[in-house]
DNA sequence: CGGGTGACAGACC
DNA sequence: TGGTCTGCCACCC
């Protein structure tokens, strides 16, 4: 087994666990995943997905609520659209991370 | 072994 | 509020 199948389980592990109607961002993911600063490594393996995966890759969004493929990719309107199905709209081409973002540990009430 | 690359992030105008 | 630039670190050639 390679170190990137042992970061790959992890991150799929992680993008997994992202519930419906909420995202992450790609540096979130690396964190949870055990390799924080790896966020550029965690787009690589998503990547890598097959197209009928059932991970929900769609979650996943740069920091500022960008997503990450070109406006003009089928990938991008792909994205948007899954988005958009669980209730998060991208307004200004962005998602408002500070209502959206998933807080995998609550450490408080961070917003409010 | 060395250099270029990227589904990013944070700092800086 | 928003666009641009630089740092980052593993992966690939």
């Amino acid at each position: 087994m390679s170190a990137m199948q042992n970061h790959a389980e992890a991150v799929w592990a992680s993008v997994a666990a992202i519930p419906a109607g909420r995202v992450a961002s790609y540096g979130q993911i690396a964190q949870l995943a055990g390799i924080p600063r790896h966020a550029r490594l965690v787009g690589r393996i998503l990547r890598e997905l097959p197209t009928d995966t059932a991970l929900p890759w769609h979650r996943v969004l740069r920091a500022d609520g960008r997503i990450a493929f070109p406006e003009d990719s089928e990938k991008h309107l792909q994205q948007k659209t899954r988005l958009s199905s669980e209730g998060i709209q991208a307004q200004g081409g962005k998602v408002r991370m500070r209502d959206y973002q998933w807080q995998a540990e609550t450490p408080c009430g961070p917003t409010s």
